[in-house]
Parts: structure tokens; sequence; C-alpha cells
DNA sequence: GTCTATAGGTCGATAGAC
DNA sequence: GTCTATCGACCTATAGAC
């Protein structure tokens, strides 16, 4: 009894995995008004019908996938936490500045990989199924507190401009984490990654002016 | 009869300004997807039915909202040429920086009051038909080589990053034009629009870090 | 005021496992 | 035979277009 459930449980943890995947690379690519139900369906091989035995909702879609994401970052952010530790503990401590920077990175490496799903910003009605989403929120409130450790450090050993609040530089590192500069310049053909990853994370630390 | 025809083509102008204007109000509120034809015509005071006599598309509609905008841009990065060339005569000249500046303070300016209109970044019957607006590729255009001029200037004379592409710099202008860092900030409720935007032009021209 | 297409959301028939 | 997962077909509201 208890393994023929289990075995539902698995099909059905995999049927999910799919449809999460396919919400977060439609998220990608098309954005949530573009991304149709019968699209997400299509994409993870199952009738709509199924998929609604899962996901109640368009927007819990999003969600889930959002809680995808969160859970990645969560982990990068985790790994280079433990890196630095030990870093630390072999006497060579990792500033605090680059542990954002690396963040920033990984999280553009993401969106050229067309891996990060963007929501729209105004959207009232899905703004306030994720604030009501607790897994989401979660996640979101986890991620901003390690970020805002690392924020303050950097700021404190004068890495980043102390003169901003906290909760700007948080702000910017999400916004850059699906700035649209990205997108542009990958769509141009004309750079590597790995250059266009160089060159806006060097602007959001550095800036677009000359060094002082 | 000239007279005639000629007070109806002002009533039409009037109608049409009616409906850009709504049209820029709501792009700039709820985004164009969440926008409604509907809202448009009854923010603008008519019925749907004579909005399409003069606007044959949901997307013409937002094309004439762009336009609208980079017309009040191409206005203002006129003015500053203009006094920027008067100042030069009289001895003092302008920085293209400082120029890249005010017009990055004027869009976000813009942005804090309601009135910068912003379009998904992923919607390909939009973009395509934006694309094929003659109207609206015109001014953008014009916008962008007016901008080239400055952006230009500013690295040779090492104001700006010389290693960036132009074309960076000229997409990271647009993007913080509609960064969603300035809503988010504004929406807080704890800072006036002057520091919002101090801090969002310092951070765009001199990055998060502490000045090196 | 009407038409129509689209897309979010539901239902009943079917099939396969036990 | 029953139970339940699945899916094609369906419903309906909305919003663009005339």
């Amino acid at each position: 009894m208890t393994s023929r459930s289990s075995i539902k449980q698995q099909i059905q943890r995999v049927r999910e995995q799919a449809i999460v995947v396919a919400v977060n690379r439609l998220l990608a690519t098309k954005g949530y008004d573009a991304m149709t139900v019968d699209e997400v369906a299509a994409e993870a091989g199952m009738a709509k019908a199924s998929l609604y035995k899962l996901f109640t909702s368009k927007e819990e879609l999003a969600g889930a996938a959002m809680v995808g994401v969160l859970d990645r970052a969560l982990a990068f952010v985790d790994g280079l936490r433990d890196a630095a530790r030990e870093a630390a503990e072999a006497g060579s401590p990792t500033r605090p500045l680059d542990q954002l920077k690396a963040v920033t990175r990984w999280a553009m490496q993401t969106q050229l990989e067309g891996e990060m799903p963007s929501l729209p910003a105004q959207n009232s009605n899905l703004s306030a199924s994720l604030q009501s989403n607790d897994a989401y929120m979660d996640r979101l409130i986890a991620l901003s507190n390690r970020l805002s450790i690392w924020i303050t450090e950097a700021q404190t050993s004068g890495q980043l401009h102390a003169a901003l609040p906290p909760e700007l530089v948080l702000y910017t590192l999400f916004a850059r984490a699906c700035d649209p500069v990205v997108a542009l310049l990958k769509e141009s053909g004309q750079y590597t990654n790995a250059q266009i990853i160089d060159w806006v994370t060097s602007t959001t630390f550095d800036g677009l002016a000359a060094a002082r």
C-alpha cells in the first residue's frame, strides 16, 4: 500500500517538475502574459485538465516557477557562503563585495541561458497572488536576508557606497538579474556571453563613468 | 469649405491627443497587456468605435504613446544641446557626460510622475508592429543618434569608460529610463523623488561600489 | 451594440491497475 | 467490478475589432 502510494507520488512529482520546467522556459522566453496554459500543457506533455489537477491557476504556475529560481539562487548563495567559510578558515577571507558580484554573474548567466523566468513588474493580480504564496515569499525573504548580510558587511567595510540604503542595493541586484540590457546585447549577436556578463557586472558595480 | 474641414481636423487632433494622453497614463500605470481598449476609450471620453476611427489597433495606440514620449525626450535633448551651445559660446562648455546625466534624470522624473509609458520587453507581435511603425522608428533612431554623439564624445574625453561599446551605454540609458528600482523605491514611500533620482543616477554612472 | 477569437478553467467518458 | 488518473471536448468571459 505505502509503496503504491509512494510510486504515485513519485509520478506526480515528475509531472509537476515537467510543468515547472515548461513554465520556467516559457516565462523566460515569452513572459507571463504571452504564455498560455495550453502551451504549458503541450510542452509538459499532458492535457490541460491534468495540469489543473496539480496546479489550480495560471498564477500558481508562475509562483511555482519563481519558487524554482529562488531555490536555485539560494543553493548558489549557500554554496558561496560555505566556500567563503572554508576559505576564511584557510586564511584567505572572501570579500562580501565579491560574493555579491558572483551572485549577479550567476543571475546573468541564468538569463543568458534562457532560464530566468521574468514576470511583468505591473500586474496587480499576479503580484497579489505571489504575495500570498507562502512558498514564494519564504524564499524571497530568505534570499533577501542572505544578500542583505553581505550588503551591510560590504558597506561597513567600505567596499560598497555606504550612503546608499541597503534596500536600494538589494533592489538593484534583483533588477539586474532580469536586466533587458543583457538580452539586447545577446540579440545583437556581436558579443560572447562571458563578455556580456563582464560588462554588465562592471557597469552595475562600477558604473558607466570612467574610473575616478 | 476649407475652414469647415480645418475645424474638423482640429477636433480630430484634439480627440487624438486625448487618446494618446490616456494611453500614455495607462501604459505607465498598468502596462500594455493589462491595458484594455475599453479603458482607453472611457478615459479619453469617447466610444470605442470612435477611437477605432482614429487608431486601427491596440498596437497602434501603443505606438502613438511611444512617439509621444520620444518627441518629449527629443525636445528635452534638443533643449540641452542648445543650452550647451550657448554656454560654450559664453566660454563655459558643458561636458557630454553631464548631458547624459541630465537626460537620465529627466527620464526618471518622467517615470516618477507616472508619465513614462512602458511596454513589455518580450512581445513579438508588439515589437514587430513598432518596428514597422515609421513615426516611431524615426524618432527612436533620432534620439539614439543624438545620445550616441554625447556617448562617443564622453568616451573620447575620458568621462565615460572607453572600453564599453557605445551600444551598451545607449541600451543602459534606455533601460534605466524604465528601471523598476525607481518604482520600488517610490512604493516604499520612504524617500523623496529628488533623493531617488540622485541615487539611481549615481548608481547608473558611478556604480554601487564605493569610490575607488 | 454586435461579432468573434482566444484562453482560462471545467466535466464526463475512457482505460488501465488492482 | 471498482477506483482513479487522464484527456478530449466543452463552457464562458473577456477583450479586440467593426
